[in-house]
DNA sequence: TCCATTTATCTTGACGTCAAGGTAAATGGA
DNA sequence: TCCATTTACCTTGACGTCAAGATAAATGGA
């Protein structure tokens, strides 16, 4: 009986014309996603990044060498708007950690790339990342986390396919 | 071969020394959440709301009568800070969608109620809400769908126990 | 009865996000 | 070769959120 159970059994009490079966996955979903990303944000916290940043920043670095992408790019792969990645290209330019220099053979564009030390950063960063994600995995068995990204991945495409 | 996969092909390629197996769920629940949240925001947006104030609607409705709570109430249920709580009340206020009173038995304190305009609007929106879920969830068997609320439910618990 | 502490709520300032709209360069069909 | 259209990116304004701090009332031990 967790607190989501707590709000299921408030809907049954007022509203039982209502089959709010679903509710408890989706209340579930949010909460853990909130607990989740607070812990993740610790490790960013302890780089100076934020969830933001080091989303731009991991892009460019697993893109590979010359860890360089258009604004274009980033926006496909991080899927935000246009706008908010100018704010995060902004941040990340000030900070020292990206250049940003004109496309020479697009007038229009530009070209975003890792400086020396926004790569030791990420890599760094990707790094204790990866073992924080281990960490907050433990809640879950090796088999129960593969069940649990199967049942994501198939909801995702599910919804995906929606989309179209 | 999901966008997920390709990210994590993307790491193993250049950062082989990392084991990135939990990074998949962790990419797929961030990008379900999205689609999700999104899908739900349509019904919310239909009955002029956000997500925000269906959140703080909902809490007073299923509260029961009189449909009336104070703000620490409502700032423990849903999980938000009292900044983000005055901010919300005041919208719903200004709508015209709670009332917000001096508490008579504690002057410091306020009860925010449902107005009939409230309570009308959340009834509707509920009805809806609780409807967009189940075709949302259709992505996912019934039988998928109580399997991966068991596993939320369990990790949920974990990080929870964590926290304290 | 006092006053230090706690509690309830609001205020302020900073973030990160989006939608809508603007500017400038590239493109491609007449 | 033109120019209408598209593309790439930035700007603006509005939201919702949080952390930190302010204010005012309640509480409780000396």
């Amino acid at each position: 009986m967790d607190q989501v159970d707590r709000i299921l059994a408030q809907w049954h009490q007022e509203r039982p014309d209502l089959d709010v079966t679903p509710m408890g996955m989706f209340g579930r979903f949010g909460r853990l996603r909130s607990v989740l990303m607070s812990g993740l944000d610790d490790i960013f916290r302890a780089h100076g990044l934020s969830a933001a940043s080091f989303d731009v920043l991991a892009t460019l670095r697993r893109s590979g060498p010359p860890y360089a992408l258009s604004p274009s790019d980033l926006i496909a792969w991080t899927m935000v708007t246009s706008g908010t990645m100018t704010n995060r290209l902004d941040k990340l330019e000030q900070a020292g950690l990206v250049s940003r220099e004109k496309n020479p053979e697009d007038g229009r564009g530009f070209v975003i790339a890792l400086t020396q030390k926004g790569r030791d950063l990420i890599d760094a960063a990707v790094t204790d990342h990866v073992a924080n994600q281990h960490r907050l995995a433990e809640g879950l068995t090796g088999d129960e986390q593969e069940q649990l990204d199967g049942l994501l991945r198939k909801w995702l495409a599910a919804m995906e396919m929606n989309d179209r």
